[in-house]
DNA sequence: CTGTTAGCGCCTTCAT
DNA sequence: ATGAAGGCGCTAACAG
């Protein structure tokens, strides 16, 4: 059985509240009483009941990260980085799998709230696809941050980075390597990133007076599969694209495991490319040209703008955008037919 | 504020022990009071405060995942498999970054076992390197399932899968192609699975009356730069392996890189193959022969066993095997010299 | 079958 | 600068 704060108090001849007040670092105690208190939680081994103090704080002292299964792919340096942070911050991070809207998941989230008396929450898309989980939270005064949110209402908290940019700034690369029927693999429909890449890609066409050509536009929903499946369908339709932009990663391995199998080489027959840079896209000969996504800073930034929030320190900007960058590998190069 | 047991006890007009008894399931009580505790229950929207509970239980109701961040990359699917188990079974689960021997990470473990009072742990390696967390937890009595453990001592709950079968299975694969002279990929000394696998390795040698070459067994740390390493060295030298068989996939992946930086391709002038069956064996061209390791159902039968221990009720078998399986995939072939 | 009482370990309030 | 009392919401133990 550990040693309680009155077993503290005892050795140290003085009150619990005493001890309350050096355990939490608060005044109005002399230097001498503080050090003979803490000698004495020393010599019991004594560290606070955090559930005593959730009960009377009535605070959990636990945030909850939300998250869809088929995308988060917490890659283990994030997880480790998250957990370090909850460590340094006193707070427990639990990790919710949350489809958005599914039954199940929303009685699961009404129940943290409920049961757990979560602190506060942090959303992954395309967890925020639907007002539920924000008008729920908003409802019960929990606060929340967003990651890359579907949408962007003042005032809401939420951590994003720049998709349109990034996705034209990819697009500049390959126009500048002289590709023309540039095909782009389109995500699902409760994720702004989808369209915003689509939007980054858009642009630059125009800006480069190239007509938008619909065909060249396949779902391909973030996956391996489904980049792996529009990609057959693209390669063995004709003409030929000679460029594939995969708006993630996934999408973009399974372009170009669809072109080997054709038994086009990447880059020399077709040039593929991805974004979001996971681990796998530098694993991979030739090495994915990628827009690097901030994931780690994204869920770091997110996860200590809740905290701040939850202490009471309203930070200045509850709105935050982080930058992404392109990383240039092996997967993209001149088109074969290119004039140079 | 949300309601509590009092305001559901004055609702149906009865005790709040009567409550109490309709909350937790237990019996003696009337239908007929079953039901209006009930109705009361969803009147005011009750559910029991947790911290609470765990207060007068002195139960955390919180168990513990170590894992070290560089090997344990826990697929999303994973990750939500086990939220789902603690969800189920009402634990939390918390995710503690592990390093053997740092100071830090024991200062992190004690601090768990202080304040909150985790129930049990969960390890996997190669956290359980040192016998350090396994004597801490015993002088705590904390339960604690090993995932893979480094030893299995007699009585120690762990779940294992056999790795000595496991390898010898692939070399006999290979060796059934026409193979001779395959390399194998040593992971790090503090993972039994590095030296199981080096034994399976052996064996299917022995057992072909192949003399064991120690020039052909190199280290990669169970890492894609490692493997990278220690293929280009060992395709750079003389003679040249005609199989490289990696202890894992993330070192198998960085033999390929190197092979196919060196022109190399594969399987036609190398095969390789790996361990472990991670999501990205399936997702690189050619696709990736490995070994495949039941990692959901080792790591949700260690949760479920924790929680059986928790809840009191012995498991008959304290020690689970599970198979693992061959997956053929295309980055083994014969040998290009071969005589078929 | 149902209710009463007594804490769990801590923090808050208000005295001193 | 320190302490005493009260209570957070719940369950365990024991009465009725």
């Amino acid at each position: 059985m550990p040693a309680t704060i009155r077993d503290v108090a005892r050795l140290a001849g003085c009150s619990i509240k005493t001890v309350s007040r050096v355990v939490n670092g608060e005044p109005y105690v002399t230097e001498e009483t503080r050090a003979r208190v803490q000698a004495a939680i020393r010599a019991v081994g004594y560290a606070p009941n955090i559930s005593a103090r959730r009960l009377v704080q009535n605070k959990s002292f636990q945030i909850c990260i939300l998250m869809y299964p088929g995308l988060l792919q917490p890659a283990s340096g994030i997880l480790s980085l998250i957990m370090d942070i909850g460590y340094e911050e006193n707070y427990d991070i639990l990790f919710q799998p949350y489809f958005p809207t599914h039954a199940r998941s929303k009685r699961k989230l009404v129940s943290l709230i409920y049961e757990h008396r979560i602190d506060g929450f942090v959303t992954t898309p395309p967890c925020d696809a639907e007002d539920f989980v924000s008008e729920l939270l908003d409802t019960f005064k929990v606060p929340l941050v967003q990651i890359n949110p579907f949408n962007r209402p003042e005032k809401t908290p939420f951590v994003a980075s720049d998709d349109i940019e990034g996705a034209r700034g990819m697009m500049e690369h390959l126009l500048g390597l002289g590709h023309r029927r540039i095909a782009f693999l389109m995500g699902p429909r409760n994720m702004r990133a989808s369209f915003d890449r689509l939007e980054g890609y858009k642009q630059a066409l125009e800006a480069h007076s190239i007509p938008f050509d619909p065909a060249l536009v396949r779902d391909s929903e973030f996956t391996f599969d489904g980049g792996y499946t529009a990609a057959r369908l693209l390669l063995e339709g004709s003409p030929r694209p000679t460029a594939i932009f995969a708006g993630n990663d996934e999408a973009a391995l399974g372009a170009i495991y669809a072109a080997r199998e054709l038994g086009l080489d990447v880059p020399g027959g077709l040039s593929v490319c991805g974004c979001d840079d996971i681990a796998a896209a530098g694993r991979t000969w030739p090495g994915l040209t990628t827009i690097h996504m901030p994931a780690e800073e994204l869920i770091e930034t997110a996860v200590r703008l809740l905290i701040q929030i939850l202490k009471g320190s309203l930070p200045s900007s509850n709105q935050v955008f982080l930058q992404s960058r392109l990383v240039l590998r092996g997967s993209t190069a001149p088109p074969a037919e290119a004039s140079t």
